[in-house]
DNA sequence: TCGTTATTGTTCATTTACGCACATGTAGCT
DNA sequence: AGCTACATGTGCGTAAATGAACAATAACGA
């Protein structure tokens, strides 16, 4: 049963009892519906329709196809519509991809989010490995970084996160302050990559040796975590800092030490109202984010 | 939603996830599928897939239609075999047009029929109109008289009816018995029509004056009835006077007193087994009537 | 790291399907 | 009877959809 067009051109035959009403309806040529009749019954190898001056009647078989093919026409309809409409809406489910460290940030502005929108079905997502648009693992992604240039995606600035190298009040009172010229005798936490992409690492592995990284985590949260416990002196996202009083920055900042934050959309996806609704939203909440 | 074929090559890179795959179960170039993609998401104004080196991911709006179409799908192939084989058995409605004269005979055989088929639902239409079997209106006609050549008909000889010129015992015993050169001393039944097709009443509107014709009636079943309530006489089936002894013949049989009888299908549904089948059935039980 | 394979995407020649015009036939109406 | 309106059916030229070939890119494996 391939060329459902001819299916669907029988169909209007049998509905309208004649050639030339189902051609109108069809907006083509009787003469095409007569074809794609014959066309059909050739390959059946049955009779649809009783052909006479006055029209087709369908054939039981004819009838037959007029029942099932009007449920798909009202099918087809209702799907054409949704597809159309759902442009418009935002429901269904919006899987995020995120930095694991931005959550406390992002989550309460997505909760906000869903707030406004009680259909939408979010899925955050943060892993070790890249999500990819492309492949429709996510519909928006905010990423650290300059990416590579993905010619399908959507790059949008988000924020820019300056990051602190600081250090607990417990490891301060132990080891003192940390000055340019006592480097050596300072304990650091740092990143399992050898070769970092984030600038602040490249600046700590270029500055600090190898010797003196007592500490190596592949998640800002952990790196935090161990900053907090006292394991040494490391990079935290400054907002991050604020939010507890037991970080004291132990170097004045660096122009290194900023990371801008995109926003990524994929191109097929970046136009449907729900990732721009998100998008938008998400650029609105960032700006009450104590990120500056 | 016009172009169904779209909607089906969709549907299978929907459900094979590639361009290449789906050409290949379609049959046809995988340019032709890009192509269709193409023009069913402009006249969507939505994307249905999220096209990357690995093939095309469907999107919420290509997962609606993979869902939708895969129910087409199978209606569509189950439709296919529905009617591919409704054209080998023997089921559903059969309707069959006949004089209403005939039904004594008919309606046990078509009994009979029926016994063997249990599935078959059957119509036995008798009326004045002619129903037209062009239109659907029957599917297999008994007709008398040389019909019309209607040229999508298949008209078969089913049997020849002779017919007598009979009248009760009561009308002997009162008018007594019918001579060549007494016919105006009697009383006749006739056919209401003014110019009757039927050889036989042809004969008699020629050899009767009209004066002569007591009782008109339109079918066979009221003349018969008319000459058993002895009001005249009248043409009776052969194998009708057999069926009761107060029937006496009044003038030895002639050429002209004779009816064929054809067996008419329409060609669209001549070779369908249903129809086959039944005729078939006829023309085997024709030879056990008492008709010759 | 470099082929290999399996994808998508684009251009151009060709086939196929389409629309047009005309013929034909039927039903209904004056 | 004849006229009108509406239906199917058919041959022919054209436009549109198709297929073939080629290009390009990404994933995979040795």
């Amino acid at each position: 049963m391939d060329n459902w067009d001819e299916i669907r051109t029988a169909f209007q035959v049998a509905r309208l009892g004649t050639v030339s009403g189902a051609a109108e309806a069809l907006g083509v040529h009787h003469a095409t519906v007569i074809r794609h009749i014959d066309a059909l019954e050739g390959r059946l190898g049955a009779k649809l329709f009783q052909r006479h001056a006055r029209g087709y009647t369908a054939t039981e078989a004819g009838q037959d196809l007029l029942a099932v093919a009007g449920q798909t026409d009202d099918q087809f309809t209702q799907l054409a519509s949704r597809i159309k409409g759902r442009g418009d809406e935002v429901t269904g489910e919006l899987i995020v991809t995120s930095l694991g460290a931005l959550s406390p940030l992002l989550v309460p502005t997505i909760a906000d989010f869903q707030e406004r929108h009680p259909d939408l079905r979010v899925r955050l997502i943060s892993d070790a490995r890249l999500f990819r648009l492309e492949y429709g693992e996510a519909h928006v992604a905010i990423r650290a970084g300059k990416l590579p240039d993905q010619p399908d995606n959507i790059v949008q600035p988000f924020f820019t996160q300056t990051l602190k190298l600081v250090a607990s009040k417990g490891y301060v009172a132990r080891f003192g302050p940390l000055s340019g010229d006592n480097v050596g005798e300072h304990r650091f936490v740092g990143s399992t990559d050898e070769t970092p992409r984030a600038p602040y690492f490249r600046w700590l592995n270029e500055t600090v040796p190898t010797s003196s990284i007592y500490f190596r985590a592949s998640s800002m949260v952990a790196v935090k975590e161990a900053v907090l416990a006292g394991v040494g002196i490391g990079f935290v996202a400054s907002w991050d800092q604020d939010r507890t009083d037991d970080l004291v920055e132990m170097l004045p900042p660096l122009e290194d030490w900023t990371a801008k934050i995109w926003l990524v959309t994929h191109m097929d996806l970046h136009r449907t109202a729900k990732v721009q609704t998100f998008v938008r939203h998400l650029k609105e909440q960032v700006a009450s984010w104590p990120v500056d």
